[in-house]
DNA sequence: TCCCCACATGGAAACGTTTCCATATCGGAG
DNA sequence: CTCCGATATGGAAACGTTTCCATGTGGGGA
């Protein structure tokens, strides 16, 4: 069996023309019923199967699509992914994948290498869709694209939540609860547009109930790793009683670090995520959030993207839907920390710890 | 802009030959200053770029790498996949992924449509490659293949953990705190050689131990995502003091369903995972578990492949580390449990299931 | 018997590259 | 001034398909 068995292979072992053969391995046309059987049975003794890359060079559809997100590590964006192969399998494309571990010179040359590769269409989550030469090359090119997670964009259409509603959900569960002292807890803050709506959303509602405007804390991945670091941080803010974090993992960060100094969760500090990670409601504390689907995220996506691939003009659905997950993480502030001005000491076991994180 | 620019526009605005254009865009040839800057002028003017599909076509090198996973939802492959992008990142491949909801059909057909687009070289987990016959398409293609997660197998080289060793220290670990009565629980147990051969290696290290056979329960998708139902199914083996889950979730839902049952983690059941995804560790009860890096074994995998498609003979690297990691979740078994011959009798249901078990 | 039409078949172009090979140009040495 | 070699350049084939179009064959109706 050779290495290489073409259609040409397969024509000649038949005796036949190419054309013929292409026919009859297609059933794309007329063929006699004899040709039609040494065709087969010469494609069946070696092992013939077509090669992809004639057929997309021949036909300009490569029968793929290409998808970027930030990081597979994130399982937000894994089942997301796995969302987008559900409806993808059974259509005959296939998706070519890159990440971009949320850098965005990396993702705008992600895309360009798509592109290179002749994707028929892109499903992208990236640092600055808005601003993306890569993209504005897809349009140029006639590529359609479809967006995941972004608030829609440029005329993109966008499989997403409302990230700003959903903040200004958090916003209103802590002010119903008397929080005023707030925090939005970020981690590539200047890289997610998300991650920025969230914080407007957020920020809007607190000024609409007439409270003070939440801190806005954008930590260092050294931070968000390492408990002690990032309990540190938190110890120079001990005014707040209420922390929205701007993902879970974040949110489990701050549980973590609250106990390292000593905090309780929610007794001293309310803790909100974002996202809905399964893994949230198995804490011993479970953990209010928002709840997303980003499997269904991923659906919507390889769906729209497929309209578009069939020649439809893009449409913008509306944003699915997202609810709060009560959780333990949340509940009132302390009484004596309700009122703004009566905020008490912080206790020493704190003051030490600072000292000995400092030192550390 | 054209839709499509071609090396030929190129070309023929610069007022050369194809050729000489392919040659100063490659940088692979002489050409004259003057020639050389009106290509360079024409390309940037016309916004051109290569078609990878016409450069994959001509040298039958198509710079992708095609993976296999059985689903991006479990994040153990979702970080094994994330490694082998970090790997690839730098070379100039990329990745055309296939998964295969752990479908023995799906992830052949997988394999030979990843074929069909050319790819250069496979990394695979998959439900029984020694039998696949896309796999042996493969090889009689000259593709190179790496396996992931698989123990070697029919000559592949696979990036992996000693699933049996790892599963004999867990053996040892029940075996000296006392346990005697212990359970082997998998989901997908036909269609895991993983599964399986952590089952063989428990199961020959009791052996060695002289303790009772563990019972091996295998469950199906539905008890595995209700906790009642799981419940139940435990709730009919109740001589059980220890469990060992072939993975994390799988022990995560266990201990729920002990909770339902009443019965305490560790107390009335120890229980350990396989995976030693994050999670565990911020359970309430953290879990005890084998501790894997499946990001490490997607950059072997990947170190794997590029070996062998630069040419180098398959190499077998030693398996990748596992450790054990202690958890809450580990503990001897009551007193009054330890004594194997004053266990009471099994209820009939026991029976019952055990049967099904052996007839499913 | 002749003609026409339907049907079966194969040649060849096109898709976008790279590369082999032949040709053309130029400078300098004899 | 002629000739040689080096250098610059372009034509064309090849990669594996699909498809248009032309050709060839047969049978049925007039």
């Amino acid at each position: 069996m050779k290495a290489k068995v073409t259609i040409k292979d397969v024509a000649r072992r038949a005796g036949c023309g190419i054309a013929t053969a292409s026919r009859v391995l297609n059933n794309s046309g007329p063929a006699s019923a004899d040709v039609r059987s040494r065709v087969q049975k010469a494609a069946q003794d070696l092992g013939f199967s077509f090669s992809a890359l004639g057929r997309a060079l021949q036909s300009s559809r490569s029968m793929t699509v290409g998808c970027l997100v930030p990081s597979l590590a994130n399982p937000v964006f894994a089942e997301a992914v796995q969302g987008l192969q559900t409806v993808l399998a059974g259509t005959g494309y296939q998706l070519l994948i890159a990440s971009s571990n949320y850098d965005g010179a990396a993702d705008n040359d992600a895309i360009a290498t798509l592109i290179a590769k002749e994707v028929d269409g892109l499903i992208v989550t990236m640092v600055a869709p808005e601003h993306s030469a890569a993209l504005a090359l897809a349009r140029t090119r006639g590529i359609p694209v479809a967006l995941m997670f972004h608030d829609p964009v440029a005329g993109l259409p966008s499989a997403h939540v409302d990230n700003g509603a959903a903040a200004r959900e958090v916003a209103r569960r802590f002010g119903d609860l008397g929080h005023r002292r707030t925090a939005f807890l970020a981690l590539r803050f200047a890289s997610s547009d998300r991650s920025r709506n969230r914080y407007a959303g957020f920020l809007a509602e607190c000024r609409l109930r007439g409270l003070p405007d939440p801190v806005l804390i954008e930590l260092t991945e050294a931070e968000a790793n390492t408990p002690e670091r990032l309990a540190q941080t938190l110890a120079a803010l001990p005014e707040l009683t209420a922390i929205f974090a701007s993902n879970d993992f974040l949110a489990i960060a701050v549980q973590k670090a609250a106990r390292l100094l000593g905090w309780r969760v929610p007794r001293d500090l309310s803790v909100v995520g974002f996202d809905g990670i399964e893994i949230g409601r198995l804490l011993d504390v479970p953990l209010a959030t928002i709840e997303t689907e980003p499997a269904a995220m991923g659906r919507q996506a390889a769906l729209t993207l497929l309209d578009l691939l069939q020649g439809g003009a893009p449409v913008q659905l509306p944003p699915l839907p997202f609810t709060f997950r009560a959780g333990a993480t949340l509940a009132p502030p302390r009484a004596d920390r309700r009122d703004d001005d009566r905020v008490a000491p912080r206790p020493p076991s704190v003051l030490s710890l600072k000292t000995d994180l400092k030192q550390g």
